[in-house]
DNA sequence: TCTGGGGTCCTAGGACCC
DNA sequence: TCTGGGGTCCTAGGACCC
């Protein structure tokens, strides 16, 4: 088709995808559960959001609420862990170093994948090259991975797919030939980018693989999606639209929110949630050397309960002056709380956002701003070196709360921590 | 009977990702 | 009984201005 340009410039791009990643990291330090069907658990033991390849055979799905898998769990022995992501991270940050060893461009993508250039690999030596990266990568971490190999991240994202469904380990998509049967196998709805509304809008067209979506034409795609949807298309004919993002961009919101062990009615116990949110999120952004302009506070009710009345509201408040001083965050969201509590409402989650973040010390002029600052800052700052060294949640405030009843649950957690020295790896090599 | 037009900026909400 | 959490980007539409 003439309107497809395939003078593209070679790109090769892989990305690297760890397998079940919370479920092989809690494999490290549990053996046992190595053939095993065993799955993680999201905070408060609600949904299952990792699960080993036996788990996926037995049927249980992707984000089901814990709840309804219970009775196969129980029939197939199913092993439950609550979700441990200090651990997580702390296997992702050894994974990514590794990772980093065998190209200078790297993009971390999420907590178990990351995006890097391989252009100066020669086309025909990309799979024994990504080969070598798995090896590496659970030598030293015990973490299995897949890598996909192509000339856009959309295609290596195929690419990806197909190297984990098919279990072997790299799939190299660099011949037009071969791309395109693999398209036609693809499903719609598995293509990056391209979610359950815009699955529905191209199935009603009758465009339901990867391969015509490749071949629809520009003008209908301008027409009836957005950019993103074009840039889909652009990639899936290996036309680079998706940049690589070689340098970490700082955070443009930061937002911290938790569903209650229990429902709480009592607004004395949202002010306690409330405010051990706006603790954690101003230490996540004083530890970017940051400063937030607008905090917004939300609560709601149970959207799954038919029984009660649903209510969710939320507020945005725009302080007068940026900070990341918590006592000022945590006064400001007090207030907005009062506003938006309603009495009466069995409440089941809440939370807050800060936005309109800027690196502190380059906020905009203000004659306040300076002498508030020096004051607060020294307290801040002890504050985050006693937390860090002795635990979270060393020093807090009051307002924080010591009572348990709307806090997380985390029955089946396995309290292993890398920083100590019992729980080593135990690898087998 | 006739009721401007064009531009920018901001925000809320939607869609998507892992 | 029990349904996660943390992000980004885009767009439509309102507010405002001349």
């Amino acid at each position: 088709m003439s309107y497809i340009n395939y003078s593209k410039k070679k790109n090769n791009i892989a990305l690297i995808d760890c397998n079940s990643f919370y479920v092989s990291c809690e494999r490290l330090f549990n053996p046992k559960i190595i053939n095993k069907p065993v799955v993680v658990l999201s905070n408060n033991d609600g949904c299952v959001i990792s699960r080993s390849t036996e788990a996926k055979k037995i049927g249980i799905k992707m984000g089901e609420p814990y709840f309804k898998v219970k009775d196969l769990v129980k029939k197939n022995d199913v092993q439950i862990f609550s979700s441990n992501y200090a651990l997580y991270g702390d296997i992702s940050r050894r994974v990514m170093k590794v990772i980093k060893e065998f190209s200078d461009k790297m993009e971390i993508y999420s907590i178990d994948e990351a995006f890097i250039s391989l252009a100066f690999v020669e086309n025909q030596r990309l799979n024994e090259y990504g080969k070598e990266i798995r090896k590496k990568i659970l030598k030293w971490t015990g973490i299995p991975t897949s890598i996909g190999i192509a000339n856009t991240k959309t295609l290596s994202k195929v690419a990806n797919y197909i190297a984990k469904k098919n279990k072997t380990g790299v799939i190299v998509l660099d011949k037009e030939k071969d791309i395109d049967e693999e398209l036609k196998k693809f499903d719609i709805s598995n293509i990056w980018g391209v979610g359950k509304q815009l699955s529905k809008l191209y199935m009603k067209n009758n465009i339901d693989t990867a391969y015509k979506l490749k071949n629809i034409s520009n003008t209908w795609v301008k027409k009836n999606t957005n950019v993103l949807g074009a840039k889909t298309v652009m990639e899936l004919r290996g036309i680079p639209c998706v940049e690589l993002q070689t340098i970490e961009p700082k955070r443009k919101s930061c937002c911290v929110s938790r569903s209650f062990g229990k429902k709480v009615e009592n607004i004395e116990k949202l002010k306690e949630s409330i405010t051990t949110h706006c603790l954690s999120a101003a230490e996540k952004i004083r530890g970017e050397d940051q400063v937030a302009k607008t905090i917004t506070i939300s609560i709601r009710t149970s959207p799954f309960d038919r029984h009660r009345e649903y209510y969710s509201n939320s507020i945005t408040i725009d302080l007068p002056i940026a900070t990341n001083n918590s006592i000022e965050l945590i006064k400001a969201a007090t207030e907005g709380l009062i506003a938006i509590y309603k009495y009466g409402y069995f409440y089941q989650k809440s939370g807050i956002t800060l936005s309109n973040l800027n690196d502190a010390g380059k906020e905009e002029f203000n004659l306040l701003a300076p002498l508030l600052e020096t004051k607060s800052k020294s307290l801040m700052k002890a504050i985050d070196l006693t937390n860090t060294k002795y635990g979270r949640n060393s020093i807090s405030i009051a307002q924080a709360g010591v009572s348990n009843s709307w806090k997380m649950r985390r029955e089946h957690f396995s309290k292993i921590d890398t920083a100590s020295f019992d729980s080593l790896p135990m690898l087998k090599i």
